[in-house]
DNA sequence: GTCTATAAAATGATAGAC
DNA sequence: GTCTATCATTTTATAGAC
């Protein structure tokens, strides 16, 4: 038959779309509960498929959310693309910001940046993950020497800890806090939170 | 008997002391692995108990972290207190955080400021731990105003949001990450984050 | 690949002897 | 109050039919 490549590829099609729906159920648990907290049966049931067929997908519980984690990267990467336009570097940075702490009142940031969560060992063993990984710190590394080298950020300060403060924001319990407390839109908590991380909260004295 | 008061007085400072221990234990284990990884088989083996033993003095795992809890905000307590010297109110808070982030690198602080972890509704039921919460809240919050109002903390920030960020600093993965590093000490580590809490990282505008 | 049924292990909690 | 033994449940993962 000549259209055998165009039916399997049609089912290929299928299977991505499937298993990204799959992996939508499970960034937004992982959002939600963390990994220890998420259940396969959870995920199927809200997938709304078997346990069994989830684990012809995905192998284990630790392959689904490397899996999801590595999409995140994916996506992380392309809003870095995104926004590698005519901006300084300082901006670009505020920007990711900006995008991570959205994403994570509107649940759909897996919630990570911990040493201590049980995936972390894991995840650094799955080299398709660490290279994405590797990709995204490199870029923004970059952004943070230029922001330090024309003045905007502080020289004094090691890239490390600007890059880790940059990346902690994604998880920063502050935001919970202040959209529990209900008194804030998210656009007014996500600057807020942008201008502590950048500016802090001591007083500016530029302007006395 | 005459010394039946005395027997009975030592008795119950047996208790204590036994009970402390297993609380340094369960302190330890909240710190390292959060209350959903916690199990009581390890914190019985570590206590060097039996699991059933440990129910006689704790009737569940919640009631167990509820007092870990209870005791970490009563030292909290005692640090606000000792700080209540002639030091300015910014320099109250930033030791404060120094204890908190050096509590963290030691591994006993545990592992609370998130709205995800599943003890916080328990805690939140549990009027000995609300009452003392709110005792430090209050102490907090008056430092707060008192360095907004002196033109040390930047007035236009809410004070919501100044007191979140200071709690939260006890949790932030950013210590974690760059102990893990190994580039730097636990003190650098700290005066690092107490930095970039309260100055941001941004260039400081004042020595241009 | 999807299902039902079930194994295998971990874990919170309790029974009951001492 | 401490122990051993056990229960009940949850949860990761698989077997095997269709």
């Amino acid at each position: 038959m000549q259209d055998t490549t165009q039916k399997t590829s049609f089912k290929a099609q299928q299977l991505k779309f499937r298993e990204d729906a799959i992996l939508d159920v499970v960034n937004h648990l992982l959002a939600r509960k963390g990994f220890d907290l998420m259940t396969m049966d959870e995920v199927a049931a809200e997938v709304g498929i078997a346990k069994a067929s989830l684990y012809k997908h995905f192998a284990s519980k630790e392959v689904l959310a490397a899996a999801s984690m590595t999409r995140l990267i994916d996506r992380a990467l392309a809003v870095v693309n995104d926004l590698s336009v005519e901006l300084d570097p300082l901006e670009k940075l505020k920007g990711l910001v900006r995008w991570a702490v959205t994403a994570h009142l509107a649940n759909t940031m897996p919630l990570l940046p911990s040493t201590r969560s049980s995936i972390q060992q894991s995840l650094t063993n799955y080299p398709p993950y660490m290279e994405k990984v590797g990709r995204l710190i490199e870029a923004v590394g970059t952004w943070i020497e230029q922001a330090q080298t024309s003045g905007l950020l502080s020289a004094s300060l090691p890239g490390e800890v600007i890059l880790y403060t940059v990346f902690a924001r994604s998880c920063d319990p502050v935001a919970d806090f202040l959209k529990l407390g209900g008194a804030f839109s998210d656009p007014e908590i996500v600057e807020m939170l942008v201008k502590t991380c950048f500016d802090g909260m001591s007083q500016d004295k530029s302007t006395l």
